[in-house]
DNA sequence: GTATAACTGTTAGAATTCTAACTGTCAATG
DNA sequence: CATTGACAGTTAGAATTCTAACAGTTATAC
């Protein structure tokens, strides 16, 4: 009857995402590290022989450059990332993972997968696969 | 081959949350608000006969007690809400929208129904049903 | 070739949310 | 009823992301 209010889907989509969020937060808080950052880590260990720039990472997760460059300059600080101006364009910064860094991978990405596995653990197989078609098909239209 | 690290369920419910959070904050920015105080001030209004109070708020939307202060305390000095210490209870603060919130409301829910049916578009009818059969089977799981 | 535009990244400052410590009020237990 | 614990909300300060303005570099267009 009031068809004005009703955006079921919008809301789960944010409820869901923000659970996943806090829970995957919670699954690598002991390592010193956000969630956030654990993900930027093992895309940056996955693409650096690619060459990757800040502008690679902001559209991937995205944020803006600003927000990179503050993610950034913290990893950095610690340690757990470097940054090098490639000597063909002196705009650009190429980003590589230092050892440090490289020891947590297999650690987080343990700890990644266990929230994924609760997220589809609901969920028969062929309902995963279609889920996740949805989502996919989703994402590509907005 | 590496079944470590992929986590693509957590990844799209991710950026999918994120981009609608960016339409939805693009939709009603003219109005001075964030889609999140647009959400809040509607639920407000549709309970506020409950005598809903901020604990109410902060697990509906999933904050903390702090974060519902903060925002409260913002929407209150721009004179959308008012919050008033009952009677029974000096511990809490019942909530209620004032004149100046409703009439936006209706304004932001349209906004919001926009970009509801944007997530919808690319779905059949069949797919909408089971889409939302599966989200909220995620959503009531973790 | 030079002027202009586009690109990449940075800074400053605002907004939002968090945690931890706290105040005041109510409920439960002896 | 007095103590103790649970509950609701607030504060201070940190973390993350944003926008807007900017600097320097590279590409494009006359």
């Amino acid at each position: 009857m009031d068809s004005r209010k009703d955006t079921p889907y919008m809301d789960l989509f944010q409820i869901i995402g923000l659970k996943l969020k806090k829970r995957a937060d919670e699954s690598i808080k002991e390592l010193g590290l956000s969630s956030q950052q654990g993900k930027v880590i093992d895309y940056i260990y996955e693409n650096q022989k690619n060459q990757i720039i800040q502008k690679d990472l902001a559209d991937r997760f995205h944020l803006r450059g600003a927000s990179i460059t503050s993610m950034l300059q913290g990893l950095e600080q610690k340690g757990f990332i470097e940054r090098k101006i490639p000597a063909n364009n002196e705009r650009q910064k190429n980003i590589y993972v230092l050892p440090k860094a490289v020891e947590l991978i297999e650690g987080f990405n343990d700890s990644f997968q266990k929230v994924e596995d609760e997220i589809v653990q609901a969920l028969s197989d062929e309902e995963k696969i279609i889920l996740k078609k949805l989502l996919i098909r989703i994402n590509e239209r907005i």
